[in-house]
DNA sequence: CTACTGCCAGACAACGTTGTCTCGCCACGT
DNA sequence: ACGTGGCGAGACAACGTTGTCTGGCAGTAG
């Protein structure tokens, strides 16, 4: 900066303002000092700008997803992005892997670096951390998961409602043994979607079988297995509703094994690429991955700017996409109880 | 820091030699500035450290892709997020949406931040504005595409291989009309897959037919609508060679719209997630994403370490998996040149 | 012609940290 | 007892920038 002072032959102070767009600034001299900065090919620090400017500002914010390679997180991120991008902001990602360890290691280095602020679909039941290990004045949003023991702005699907019109559509097209296969149980997406097949099938009068419900499957290989391990027991399930992405692909390929696929009824929560061409195609409740980052990003710009109104909370709406697979009706042969034979 | 000196009862130097791991402080005190550390919370400043820094270093890196949303370039970013975070190292993302403007935008604010180094998905064919845009000890590696105009290290997939290798699998399964549907040609990957398409054609010693080519498909609906047009026209290809994603996911959908799935063989370059669960299942040519962000940023990080050896390109093969569409035969009806009629 | 106002440019200090230099202390050898 | 060497701690300046204060100059009113 003192290099370019010098070729424009202004102040140091003059090329900050010129730098900062400040209008108190002969206009000739900003053109001179433009030029200078072009001729030597100056960039502004904004690491030191930080350091001085009363505001602390990095123009930065942090995400922290689930796995940044995943499809519905990648999806978020990228929305999260376009956001940043209309205010020159940078985004700063990690990924958590269900790791609470590396839920804090990640948020005490993006503090380390002055992220103006983060979006963080946590992993565990408590942030309370967070007020303790972030800057005062930095805020958070969460995103797809709700956070703990802090006030914040939260950006949730519907995720109880989702499963219950999931659940219910199997219902409705005449399923009384409807199987529920989902991720961890301590994950609050999980529980929620959980709780919204049990309201369901309370709904409906139909008592729901413990040996139905299958928790923790976190991979497509242990849905899979989960899925044949079902059906090779009295009683299988004539429906299934799967609560994630993964858990739905795993299934679709044990029903596949099964050659059950165009026989048992699938539904499954969150949407994934390709489901409309797989035979039958896979009907979802889809979540709005997109919205979800929107308005998250939206949410934690509004805080940065000072809006110092009640923590909110943001439900973005499910949609249920028919497509074959929630469709087929109960086969009579596993309505009457045959376990399948290999 | 002076903060802590003071609850410590040390000076502020002895606070930052504690910090930064330095072995030469007497343990006592050191324990003492720890534990202040902890009742203050105090967290050290990633930018007041580079700024005062000999350096200059941050402790994050940049990675500039097509769209951090998309299947190939979330797996390269997780992978890269894996080796940074086994340095300590942060990650700033961006995408670049085909956009040259895009790219100079992004290296400028990444080069603000003072990002230690850069992993780059170039979109243009001269990179050589990075030399005077970016801080001169700070290095760049070029990924998935080849940049120009700056020596760089490379990590490129064997493009022309590959396609020439899906290309020769579709002449061995007895094909003579084989139809090339590809991205943007000004993409560098595209071209080196249209060259590798005709060296197999010139290699089994067919002639290329000009209207068996179609460039520019950018997206799955301009796909299908390419392959809709190429089948409505006599002398349709017996078999396709899709040299991208989602030009292969459009070319899916096409065809099963004209019920010609089971009847024109397909190999696709770049593999997507259920390709597997298809009918008929797809043969790709799959790239490596993992192993290109990994070893893009292993060189990276050797350069930020002070490598000076010169630029070195890395290959990073690809491989073929058949699942069924790449080995159907020629449809005789096809082959005889009738046009498909809706 | 003086006094006052407004406006723009420059001087200076400070943001939180670390490189460098200096100084004091202790151990050890003579 | 005294000198020397080594090692650890503190003082100070500086990194690149901006907030604040001061000063000069032009324009205007009395």
């Amino acid at each position: 900066m003192n290099d370019v002072a010098r070729a424009a032959g202004v102040s140091l102070k003059t090329v900050s303002r010129v730098v900062n767009g400040e209008v108190t600034v002969n206009p000739v001299l900003a053109a001179q000092v433009q030029q200078a900065i072009e001729a030597l090919h100056y960039r502004h620090d904004i690491g030191a700008s930080t350091l001085r400017r009363s505001d602390r500002r990095t123009e930065t914010i942090a995400l922290l997803l689930e796995d940044v390679g995943n499809p519905f997180s990648a999806a978020l991120h990228r929305s999260v992005e376009d956001e940043a991008r209309a205010r020159g902001v940078q985004v700063l990602t990690g990924s958590l892997d269900e790791d609470p360890q590396r839920e804090r290691e990640l948020v005490r280095a993006f503090t380390m670096r002055r992220a103006d602020g983060m979006i963080i679909a946590p992993v565990t039941d408590d942030q309370s951390f967070l007020s303790t290990e972030m800057h005062d004045d930095n805020p958070v949003v969460f995103v797809d998961r709700p956070g703990h023991g802090i006030p914040a702005d939260a950006v949730l699907a519907t995720n109880v409602l989702g499963a219950t019109e999931a659940t219910r559509h199997l219902v409705a097209h005449g399923h009384r043994r409807i199987a529920y296969l989902g991720d961890y149980i301590r994950i609050s997406t999980a529980r929620q979607r959980h709780q919204g097949y049990l309201a369901a099938l309370a709904e409906a009068g139909l008592e729901p079988e413990p040996g139905l419900v299958t928790h923790d499957l976190h991979t497509a290989a242990l849905a899979e297995s989960a899925v044949m391990a079902l059906f090779h027991r009295p009683q299988p399930p004539t429906a299934l509703f799967t609560s994630q992405n993964l858990v739905t692909i795993g299934t679709v390929r044990a029903l596949r094994r099964l050659q059950l696929h165009r026989t048992v009824a699938l539904v499954g929560f969150d949407d994934f690429p390709l489901a409309d061409l797989l035979e039958p195609a896979v009907t979802v409740v889809a979540q709005d991955p997109a919205t979800m980052g929107r308005t998250a990003a939206r949410a934690l710009f509004r805080r940065i700017d000072g809006d110092p109104s009640p923590p909110q909370e943001h439900w973005i709406p499910t949609t249920m996409i028919r497509r074959g697979s929630g469709e087929l009706p109960p086969s009579p042969s596993l309505a009457a109880g045959r376990p399948t034979r290999l």
